[in-house]
DNA sequence: TAATCGTGGGT
DNA sequence: TACCCAAGATT
């Protein structure tokens, strides 16, 4: 009993990882606003819609404004999309926004206003993928399922697997590790869930992890291993944001939400030098049905 | 499936 | 400065 041979690593006491992370998320968790008790599964909803690749402090007061706004699924419902993308404001992706919306009327329509929890449901919302499902089925219902994010793959490449980053997300291989990590009660694994994307957000970090704080440093393979450099599949490089058409679409979304009314075509020609590259924007935004043409120019969606 | 989609702060 | 990164989803 007890052996482990010389050089050999132990495999990870799954039990013994949840169980630490928990202690420490119970004790060092940040006070987020949907943390708190009875913030209720449409503002956990909208903040992990608000959450998809914006950053924490960003999203805090977008979210508090929009749930004062629109407490219900069928406040926001009961308005036009258009009202949607303007109170997005900069949070960025205002698909997003109109995603958000659609989702909204759906809740209304097909669920009688209350956010579904049951995953398929939640899938079958517009603008609501494999994580966010998971997520709201986790923390607003207390569900035992796995909720893979970018902070737990990174977590458990460097604990578990002791590569410095994850390899590009994979579903199924995703879920299958996070899944033998999850203890057995609904309750903790809702909790543990939310530990470890807590540790990947503030400790566990991708640019400069803080491993002296880390309550798990001493199951860690990345650190037993001396922390080897990642060889594997990088993600693929964002392009440049300076001249690209996101900074060309962002300069004429801002003009829409500014004008509370239609803005001109000749108005929108003046937002930048490249007018080829303004008609490429402008019609991927209508497209998208972010902008709306309209008799004396575009506007947001009625 | 790989490319696309905003914005702003950190290094 | 230039690049990286952020609770992803869609096509």
């Amino acid at each position: 009993m007890n052996v482990t041979p010389a050089n050999h690593t132990p495999p990870v006491n799954s039990a013994t990882v949840s169980a630490t992370l928990n202690a420490w998320f119970l004790a060092n968790a940040r006070d987020l606003p949907w943390r708190r008790d009875g913030f209720g599964a449409w503002g956990i909803l909208v903040s992990e819609f608000m959450l998809q690749q914006t950053p924490v402090n960003r999203v805090i007061p977008r979210l508090e404004e929009w749930l004062a706004r629109w407490p219900t699924p069928a406040d926001l419902a009961a308005v036009p999309p258009g009202e949607a993308v303007r109170a997005w404001s900069s949070l960025g992706y205002p698909r997003r926004a109109l995603w958000l919306h659609a989702a909204a009327v759906q809740i209304t329509e097909f669920h009688g206003g209350v956010v579904p929890s049951d995953l398929d449901d939640l899938l079958a919302l517009t603008g609501i993928g494999d994580y966010t499902a998971r997520a709201v089925a986790a923390f607003a219902y207390g569900h035992r399922h796995p909720v893979v994010d970018t902070n737990t793959r990174r977590v458990i490449a460097r604990a578990i697997a002791g590569a410095g980053e994850p390899a590009p997300p994979s579903r199924g291989r995703d879920l299958e590790a996070m899944g033998r990590l999850l203890p057995e009660s609904a309750h903790e694994a809702a909790l543990f869930n939310a530990a470890i994307m807590e540790l990947g957000a503030v400790v566990c970090t991708s640019r400069s992890p803080q491993c002296d704080l880390c309550p798990i440093r001493n199951a860690c393979a990345w650190r037993a291993a001396d922390y080897p450099e990642y060889t594997g599949i990088r993600k693929t490089v964002q392009k440049k944001f300076e001249g690209s058409d996101r900074q060309v679409r962002g300069l004429i979304m801002a003009e829409l939400r500014g004008a509370h009314r239609s803005v001109t075509d000749a108005e929108i020609m003046t937002l930048w030098p490249d007018p080829a590259q303004l008609r490429r924007a402008l019609a991927s935004l209508v497209t998208d049905g972010l902008a709306i043409p309209a008799a004396d120019g575009y506007t947001l969606p009625e």
